[in-house]
RNA sequence: GCCGACGUAGCUCAGUGGUAGAGCAACUGAUUCGUAAUCAGUAGGUCGUCAGUUCAAUCCUGACCGUCGGCACCA
């Protein structure tokens, strides 16, 4: 006879096998009222199905995080529901959980639109109300194919055909609708709730493939309640107001164009906050023992072959010629290639190892018309890339040392947290199994001992070796993957490095392939939209303005922003013929993060009234104390005394 | 690259089969003002490009380019 034990200990007995929801009503009113799912030994199940052995038991009501998933799932199947009711001849596919959500991919000759969402949206609520409960049955292989064959439901079949042997087939129906999945659900559709909205349609290939059919789909979002998806929406709206290219053009930072689709015109602003960035990365690399070199951007599409680049990625090289020449150029790509030619330049010694090599490499691909985005996603780009060439055995140390020198980074430029991915062995690979198994090794000891703490991204390693990827959180909890640190046992040997070690014999290196920022567009992207504009003072493009209260105090201004340039500020000033309130609201909607206002009092005696974005406060302040507080505050990071770090 | 939507002044957006408007920005003038928009005036557009339909196209049709949202891709 069955025993259950609860999260608080005790345990139950029963004489039969009961139901989560007999459970549940044995342990009270209000959790059977509550109950949606049932976990058992940590497998979520439905309420309905019958606990046959011991086990330990909880219930997840919507109060709980989980409940979430339970409510998209469901949502899912009430959206298929709901699109077939009212365009019978689509297929269904498809539809899970996602962050924040659900989607379902349809088949269908007319792709889905926004237009479609009011009616679809009504009979979703219908079939919430009606509150049919989902209910569970275990099929038979072939009676499941054939039944969703017969009701041309091919994709169904297609599925069912490609589930592994031995596998439960189950099929769900709720009300007079049946879908194939393999569960768990709530109750009823009525558990499903009301605070769900259509969101977007959008094209997608059957089971990802791009050689497959494209799909109609329609993703949603659903929440516990309204309140938790009305902060979703703003939430939305927030990530909008941050958007980098909206940000970009407010703050005449840089723009792209249709002559140049990918590449960046940046803009004297832009390019003030991309030389603070760049700066400070070339001073903390500088300080970590890393060598900067320069290579070139047109590189012999036969230095390409040898790296392995040419077979691989040739669609997605630019390629150039003269009509001089038979040669065929490619514009670089990345980097590696050419840094080992500087490796190779002369005979190494192992006492050069680890020799890092670093580049602000200005890289050419071209990216698929569809993938880019902003100054995100683009075809022209400049990596923080650098490759560190060692012996194996320094693998670790280095990793280490990149580690600590990434999470500094990191932190100077506002991201306190970041997580590890490990990815490993792809598919498609160069380098013989032996080398890769040394490579995966290598590197995750390497993470021991650096005390990273990773999680694993299974076949997602480059096509030459495994590597780490660090992932940032942002301000509103999003996570950008910049960071990579890549072994690479197959470049060296490819392109024939190698060194004289301490026993006088020629050594092959290992390359470590590195970035923290992974490229400067991107990064800046990511970093306008973490901070919404609003800059910390070290990298704001314009630290301060000045601002005239009346004409009469024009030249002490310019006095003023005068000694603020001379303290190494970027400043303006603003002796517009407009009342202070405006020139406040201008440089406040353009986030200058300091804004001094004199007026004829301030010329008088020599103050500025300093105004901080943001805040409504003023402070009075000799010149001479506001420029050294300015300049102290606008210094980064990585130059402040020990004591003030 | 694939699916879909979109493209009108610098920006945000109206609008119509008879060659276009608003607000903000810009420019000019007045105003000299104490912390988130002073007032008045002026100027600004081959309506993404190229074809087609039509007496007539910014509007309808098609192709192309680009942007946006996804998918696929991301050395």
């Amino acid at each position: 006879m069955p025993a259950f034990t609860l999260p608080d200990g005790s345990v139950r007995h029963f004489d039969h096998a009961p139901s989560g929801a007999e459970l549940a009503a044995a342990i009270g009113p209000g959790l059977a009222r509550a109950a949606l799912a049932v976990v058992v030994d940590g497998e979520t199940r439905d309420l309905s199905r019958p606990l046959e052995h011991d086990a330990a038991i909880r219930f997840i009501t919507r109060r709980d995080e989980e409940a979430l998933t339970l409510i998209r799932h469901d949502a899912a199947h009430v959206l298929a529901e709901a699109v077939q009711a009212l365009y019978p001849e689509t297929q269904v596919t498809i539809g899970p959980a996602i962050e924040n959500g659900f989607y379902y991919d349809f088949a269908r000759p007319e792709p889905f639109t926004p237009e479609d969402f009011p009616a679809i949206e009504a009979k979703m609520r219908d079939i919430i109300a009606a509150n049919a409960p989902f209910v569970r049955e275990v099929w038979e292989r072939e009676a499941a194919i054939t039944f969703f064959a017969a009701r041309g439901e091919h994709y169904k079949a297609e599925i069912i055909r490609d589930l592994p042997a031995g596998e439960t087939i189950t099929l769900y129906r709720q009300g007079e609708w049946v879908d194939l999945c393999r569960g768990p659900h709530m109750r009823t559709t009525g558990d499903v709730g009301d605070a769900f909205k259509l969101m977007k349609v959008a094209g997608a290939y059957w089971r990802g493939d791009h050689r497959n059919a494209m799909l109609s789909r329609i993703y949603g979002t659903a929440w516990r309640d309204r309140k938790e998806l009305d902060a979703y929406l703003t939430q939305i709206e927030e990530a909008e107001r941050r958007d980098h290219r909206r940000l970009g053009r407010e703050m005449d930072l840089f723009h792209i164009q249709e002559e140049a689709v990918g590449s960046v015109f940046w803009h004297p602003k832009g390019w003030a906050l991309y030389r603070r960035v760049e700066a400070y990365m070339r001073r903390r690399l500088d300080a970590n023992g890393y060598q900067e070199v320069r290579t070139p951007q047109l590189v012999d599409r036969a230095l390409w072959e040898a790296s392995g680049h040419w077979e691989k990625f040739r669609e997605h090289m630019f390629i150039a010629t003269v009509e001089e020449e038979e040669k065929t150029l490619a514009l670089k790509p990345m980097n590696c290639p050419c840094h080992v030619q500087i490796f190779r330049q002369g005979v190494r010694s192992y006492r050069e190892l680890p020799l890092r090599m670093a580049e602000f490499g200005a890289c050419h691909r071209y990216e698929p018309s569809g993938a880019l985005h902003g100054i995100m996603r683009v075809r022209a780009f400049t990596q923080d890339d650098a490759h560190i060439f060692c012996a194996e055995d320094q693998i670790a140390a280095e990793t280490v040392r990149f580690v600590e020198l990434l999470g500094q980074i990191y932190r100077d430029f506002g991201f306190p947290d970041f997580r590890v991915k490990f990815s490993d062995r792809p598919l498609i690979r160069a380098g013989s199994d032996a080398v890769w198994d040394r490579a995966e090794q290598a590197l995750s000891e390497a993470c021991a001992t650096a005390g990273v703490t990773y999680t694993l991204n299974p076949g997602e390693g480059a096509f030459y070796g495994p590597k780490l990827e660090f992932v940032l959180r942002d301000a509103i909890g999003r996570d950008w993957q910049c960071g990579t640190l890549q072994v690479d046992f197959v470049l060296p040997e490819r392109l024939d490095a190698d060194y004289v070690g301490e026993d006088g014999a020629r050594h092959r290196p290992v390359m470590l392939h590195r970035a923290i920022l992974g490229s400067f567009e991107r990064f800046l992207g990511i970093l306008i939209e973490h901070h919404a504009g609003r800059f910390p003072l070290w990298l704001a493009p314009v630290q301060a303005v000045v601002a005239t209260i009346v004409s009469d105090a024009d030249s002490y201004a310019e006095a003023v922003a005068a000694r603020l340039r001379e303290a190494g500020l970027a400043v303006e000033c603003d002796t517009r013929n407009e009342k202070i309130n405006a020139k406040v609201r201008t440089h406040s909607l353009a986030h200058v993060p300091v804004l001094l206002v004199v007026g004829r009092k301030e010329a008088e005696s020599g103050t500025v009234a300093l105004r901080r974005l943001g805040g409504a406060a003023q402070e009075v302040l000799a010149l001479d104390e506001a420029v050294a507080r300015l300049a102290r505050e606008a210094t980064p990071p990585d130059l402040l005394p020990a004591w003030q770090r």
